[in-house]
DNA sequence: AGCACGCCGACT
DNA sequence: GTCGGCGTGCTC
């Protein structure tokens, strides 16, 4: 997506003309937004304002009679009385008129910020809320840290600061002749001539009544002071730790990149696993950081590791704000501040990142770009890379998208010359990536999933003093419980799937609610005793495992074994320290980690992904063998990585172990420009729910009558498929159906959307059923 | 979405 | 006699 002209346009845009972005990053002044107040125009008659709703429209209101110091600008926060409750709203348009009476509309209660919200960040939620079709004041609610959505202030927080009076006298005066405590607490602020913080004072067990107590007394003195010191832009003191040395090919990419620092300039960068793409980033930033500018890094959902912060913060001397799920709100709100300040240079979170503000905007980095997190799955179904590209192109700044495994939409772009295809093909150490190697499973005996050759690689792996990792998608024990008598299999009454069998604690767990059921004694069907659990999960797989080579220590990482906090760390830590032992998980393990000591993957089952209905499936199958691939030998000893398939002779699985992931990635293109699949064609799927099935299915059908009607009389060259049941139709007791829509041209599809959203807005049967539109949707499911 | 209003069923 | 189920309507 992110094309760059974007036509369709439902949501009204404000005048934010693209050199307003140039121009802030090159005044020194953070906030170029259009914020400089002009005491001698009139207030505004009307304030249009979007309210956190799913209402697509705005709402009119009075201004207050105390105007803000800049005047009544859009972006500025409000707080309104909406209905019967006061709710926090976003100044949209200043007007004159209003289709009501203005005698009718209730004045804001509050206005409450000094300057509007910053306009790059505006622009973005516009663009979020005109491209995804959804309701703009839901998308500011979004995009906005939660203290924000509550009303409270965006200021860079203070903190206070206490010393001890030099004119006071040297020995305690008589009024702390009682006082104990005061009179340690200013033993202690004399020892320290710059004073110390509050926070530092409380760690020593003094309490904030003592210190008020001190300050009425006169013998100390507070005073406030930005909780960030600003960093100097200072080149000389930007980094601790020198860079690395580049290889030709990274020097060749970075070139490539210092080239157009000034300019948009989208580039692809492709490059194999241990090729260290990591390091380009890092040189990147430092010449983004060295003019003055901020870089925004993107990451995946779990690729924002400990290791991969402290890379980064071992590199440079200045700040670099992680923006993650641990962070208080407090916290996130700070990271705001100083990223809208400019106080941050460097930024790096994930998905919801992309709507960090920034003052000073000089590059955006996707890291593993083609990665699945990146796209918010219910309510504004967003994807940050996209919304990375819009931004990059709106700020004039250039945008990496690196990956190993790019998605087919990056890399036909690149392909087509739209994008810079800069690639990294070697290894730093000189070891070829391992190829795969297609284990046949037919008619093998397996245990634990394993077939015994490929248990006996395990064992001489082992014993060379290496470790092993065995890939499985599946947690739990096995993926369900049948009876051998009957057939029966344990099934979830809430949804359309078989619940997983766990052992510890024994239970069967559906995964898709959170439904548990104890395990049944017999079969509830025919009453055999004879049920036995189907298939291998990684709990399975571990106590097979376990049972081979009880000398050597197995360690389970998936979902359920890493629930407690720092437990992922601490095995990896252990691994890390190179003895031999075996690594059983799911994809957890095949994503960022290093693990130098692993010279042996095995892939248990790489036939999941090979035949689904949903046509993304072989590209992220093939994009999850690479990345575990690229687990093995990346030290001192070449890997090898065995993939177990009951397919070996599938032409796909074939094409991808023997030329590689580009090889089949440009095959599967051939493929969806044959079938008229994206990323040759723009797709849009409307998705509908309800616990009542009658009512998801008449109103899936009426719209799509409607709709069908209505392309036929504006003759527009959209397709619309369906509607048809989704691939599990009953999910949590919830029926889902689906239609799609598909077009040669994004902005007939748009517009297609545009009235879509706006018939079932209107529609009182829509009322009923939850329904969102999916714009570029990631799967079908 | 929230929140009110309003109209019918099984409870103290 | 009421508490509360969810259908319907509205939000400047």
């Amino acid at each position: 997506m992110a094309q760059s002209r974007l036509t369709v346009c439902t949501n009204r845009f404000p005048p934010c003309p693209r050199s307003a972005a140039r121009e802030a990053q090159h005044s020194s002044r953070a906030d170029a937004g259009g914020q400089l107040p002009n005491p001698q125009a009139l207030p505004p008659r009307v304030l249009a304002i979007a309210v956190p709703s799913p209402l697509r429209r705005l709402f009119d209101y009075r201004p207050c009679r105390e105007m803000p110091a800049c005047g009544w600008q859009p972006g500025l926060r409000v707080r309104i009385s909406f209905g019967r409750r006061q709710i926090v709203g976003v100044v949209i348009e200043c007007r004159d008129q209003s289709e009501l009476p203005l005698a009718d509309l209730k004045p804001v209660e509050a206005c409450l910020d000094s300057a509007p919200l910053p306009a790059d960040w505006l622009w973005l939620c516009h663009f979020t809320a005109r491209y995804y079709q959804h309701p703009l004041g839901d998308t500011l609610h979004q995009a906005l840290p939660v203290l924000l959505r509550q009303g409270r202030p965006l200021e860079a927080r203070m903190r206070e600061r206490w010393q001890a009076n030099s004119n006071a006298p040297d020995n305690d005066p008589p009024t702390l002749a009682r006082a104990h405590r005061q009179a340690e607490l200013l033993t202690m602020l004399r020892q320290h001539p710059h004073g110390l913080v509050t926070q530092a004072i409380v760690a020593q067990s003094f309490t904030r009544e003592q210190l008020k107590s001190l300050l009425a007394k006169g013998l100390v003195t507070r005073r406030e002071e930005a909780l960030t010191a600003q960093p100097k832009s200072d080149s000389t003191h930007l980094l601790a730790e020198p860079p690395l040395p580049l290889t030709s090919e990274q020097t060749t990419v970075l070139a490539a990149l210092h080239e157009k620092l000034d300019h948009y300039h989208p580039c692809l960068l492709d490059g194999v696993t241990g090729s260290g793409k990591t390091e380009v980033y890092l040189q990147l930033i430092e010449a983004v950081v060295r003019r003055g500018r901020q870089a925004l890094v993107l990451v995946p959902e779990i690729g924002l590791t400990p290791q991969t912060l402290a890379r980064f913060r071992a590199r440079f001397q200045v700040q670099v704000v992680a923006l993650h799920s641990g962070l208080t709100e407090h916290e996130r709100l700070d990271a705001w501040e100083a990223a809208a300040s400019g106080r941050a240079p460097i930024i790096i979170g994930t998905r919801s990142a992309i709507f960090t503000p920034l003052a000073r905007p000089g590059a955006i980095i996707v890291d593993e770009e083609h990665d699945g997190s990146f796209k918010q799955q219910d309510g504004l179904r967003y994807h940050a890379r996209d919304l990375a590209v819009a931004r990059a192109h709106r700020h004039g700044i250039p945008l990496v998208l690196g990956s190993a495994t790019p998605s087919l939409e990056s890399l036909a772009r690149a392909r087509s010359g739209d994008w810079r295809h800069l690639q990294l093909t070697r290894r730093a150490s000189r070891h070829a990536p391992a190829l795969l190697e297609l284990v046949d499973l037919r008619g093998r005996p397996r245990q634990g999933g394993l077939i015994p050759p490929v248990i006996d690689t395990i064992r001489d792996t082992l014993t060379a003093g290496h470790q092993v990792l065995v890939f499985i998608n599946r947690r739990g024990f096995a993926p369900t419980l049948a009876c051998h008598a009957c057939g029966w299999l344990a099934e979830c009454d809430h949804c359309d799937a078989r619940m997983t069998l766990h052992r510890t604690p024994p239970l069967l767990a559906c995964h898709h609610c959170d439904r548990r059921r104890a395990l049944p004694e017999s079969c509830p069907e025919c009453g055999s005793i004879d049920l036995r659990p189907l298939g291998s999960g990684t709990e399975r797989t571990e106590e097979t495992l376990a049972g081979l080579f009880p000398k050597v220590p197995v360690h389970r990482i998936d979902r359920d074994s890493t629930r407690r906090r720092d437990a992922l760390e601490q095995v990896l830590g252990e691994v890390k320290r190179g003895e031999p032992c075996l690594l059983v998980g799911t994809q957890m393990l095949a994503k960022g980690h290093h693990l130098p000591h692993v010279t042996l993957v095995v892939v248990v089952n790489a036939d999941a992904g090979l035949y689904a209905s949903d046509f993304r499936a072989l590209e992220q199958t093939s994009q999850l063998l690479v990345q575990v691939a690229g687990r093995a030998g990346r030290a001192a000893h070449p890997g090898r990585v065995l993939v177990q398939t009951l397919h070996s002779d599938d032409p796909h699985l074939r094409l991808l172990a023997e030329q590689g992931y580009a090889a089949l990635a440009t095959h599967l293109l051939e493929e969806r420009r044959a079938a008229g699949l994206p990323p040759f064609r723009f797709m849009a799927l409307l998705r509908l729910e309800s616990p009542r099935e009658e009512q998801v299915s008449e109103l899936a059908a009426q719209a799509a009558d409607a709709l069908r009607e209505w392309l036929s009389t504006r003759k527009l060259a959209v397709d619309c498929l369906g509607p048809v049941p989704a691939p599990m139709e009953r999910r949590q007791n919830r029926y889902h159906l689906q239609l799609m829509l598909a077009s040669d041209k994004r902005s007939r599809l748009h517009e297609a959307g545009a009235w879509l959203t706006g018939w079932l807005a209107a529609s009182p049967d829509a009322r009923r059923v939850r329904w969102s539109l999916d714009i570029d949707p990631q799967t079908l499911s």
